[in-house]
DNA sequence: AGGCGCTTGTGAAGGTGTGCACAAATCGCG
DNA sequence: CGCGATTTGTGCACACCTTCACAAGCGCCT
């Protein structure tokens, strides 16, 4: 939610073996959004050593119902086998190929504050795909700094880098009021996705993809179940949950 | 989305009264989730200095369509004034207090590494509701550091601490590894929301919320679009946007 | 007072996503 | 070789969300 509408491409037959290099299935963006997730639960079982999953595993590992999961495989196509389940390898290899992550892709960072020195340090994107190339602040005194092997470039360069280092996507976690400028310096080095951890809107061309992570608005839809727990424990019969330690969902 | 049921009440039936003794709008998941949004433009359009907005400035602000915007706050009430707009003032109000930011919330934050630090010191928490209170880390070498003014406890001294600050909420920003074991921690002391940013799923009661931020998650979904876009532009006719900067708002 | 333009609030239609329940496919075993 | 246990893939019904289109309400101007 809150990108833009995505083109999907005519209507290619589902049938098709992938490897095409146009076939692409028209994936609902839901089922998009828990790719990942479902990539992330694969590498554990495949380190656990188990060489086969079934629909039930594997939505357990990832948090979802095992329904949605095998709905969500479908669409890509046929990579289980009925009465045995999913070959983890295999499964790893076409969600990858599907996410575009058989190929490792540069990101660029731009805004070196708190927010950025962790995600420059993050070891999460390298483990899972993607490599920082380059660092960008606007502010003099940043440029030069060295950041996890990575020198600090002020941001009038990022054009130039950019293009020469083939950079795709741009994070920017730089103050709210900078943003848009930024986004539009990313916008016109060729950068097509970005993904935006400042507190405001981002205008861009329609070609381009924007995803926002806003870290107070998380905390805020959890204040509001919070008062909304509150305000339903008041009422009825008294207190709440005894505390105890139930764990829900079968760990 | 990637949440736990909303237990909502017993299995209310759907026409059924919505305010239950405590007459709490029930509101749509997905109205929820944009109210923090809608929030937002709104301190920006107050300060400003506009006393009223449509629903088409609002909506244009916060980045949505102008009739999502107007139904998600008639979900709240009645608001607005034909022909005029919503008073921004009042509006600001409603918000804040249905999602219970009418009190200052107390958070805690669990393992102070890269990611940990720069959630200590980022203000925008502060700014919009938050306060944190205790910061906590299993590493004995971490504990006793003194981060944004404040001190770095044990984790085993997480329960009696919750509880005398009173923290409704966590934030868990350990290795995927140790967050389980975090989590059963802070539900132990009585935490009932949960932020995420370990890459695993959580187990926990049904009366705790959980949201989880998963930054390589956000990457791969840009990656898949990317992948996508490279698929589509290899084939059809020439392409490839001019780079202008047409400012195509986003949806 | 009355009419006019503007903007909200909402019924209804269409689309997307979810979950159930079951048929189809596969393996292992006697 | 056939049977039963198991597990995938999917048709269908339902719930949720989005978008359109318009009536109802409000303020302003004459």
């Amino acid at each position: 939610m809150s990108q833009q509408r995505h083109g999907s491409t005519p209507g290619n037959g589902p049938g098709e073996r992938a490897g095409a290099v146009t076939a692409f299935p028209d994936l609902p963006e839901a089922t998009i959004a828990r790719l990942p997730e479902y990539l992330r639960a694969l590498h554990n079982l495949g380190e656990a050593g188990g060489d086969t999953v079934s629909s039930e595993g594997l939505a357990a590992a990832a948090g979802v119902n095992s329904a949605k999961l095998r709905k969500d495989l479908s669409h890509l196509g046929s990579y289980g086998t009925r009465g045995v389940g999913y070959d983890v390898a295999l499964l790893i290899e076409q969600i990858e190929y599907v996410l575009g992550l058989d190929q490792r892709r540069a990101v660029c960072l731009v805004g070196l504050g708190n927010l950025g020195h962790a995600l420059a340090g993050y070891d999460g994107f390298a483990s899972r795909g993607f490599k920082i190339v380059a660092l960008f602040d606007a502010d003099a005194s940043k440029v030069g700094e060295e950041i996890q092997g990575l020198l600090v470039r002020h941001i009038e360069d990022l054009g130039r880098v950019a293009v020469e280092e083939n950079i795709a996507i741009g994070v920017i976690a730089t103050p709210a009021d900078a943003a848009q400028a930024v986004a539009d310096v990313l916008v016109d080095a060729g950068v097509t996705s970005i993904l935006n951890f400042a507190p405001c809107v981002l205008s861009v061309p329609a070609n381009v993809d924007v995803r926002k992570v806003d870290l107070a608005i998380e905390l805020q839809i959890l204040s509001f179940h919070e008062h909304r727990k509150a305000s339903l424990t008041a009422l009825p019969g008294g207190r709440s949950a005894p505390a105890g330690n139930q764990e829900a969902v079968g760990s």
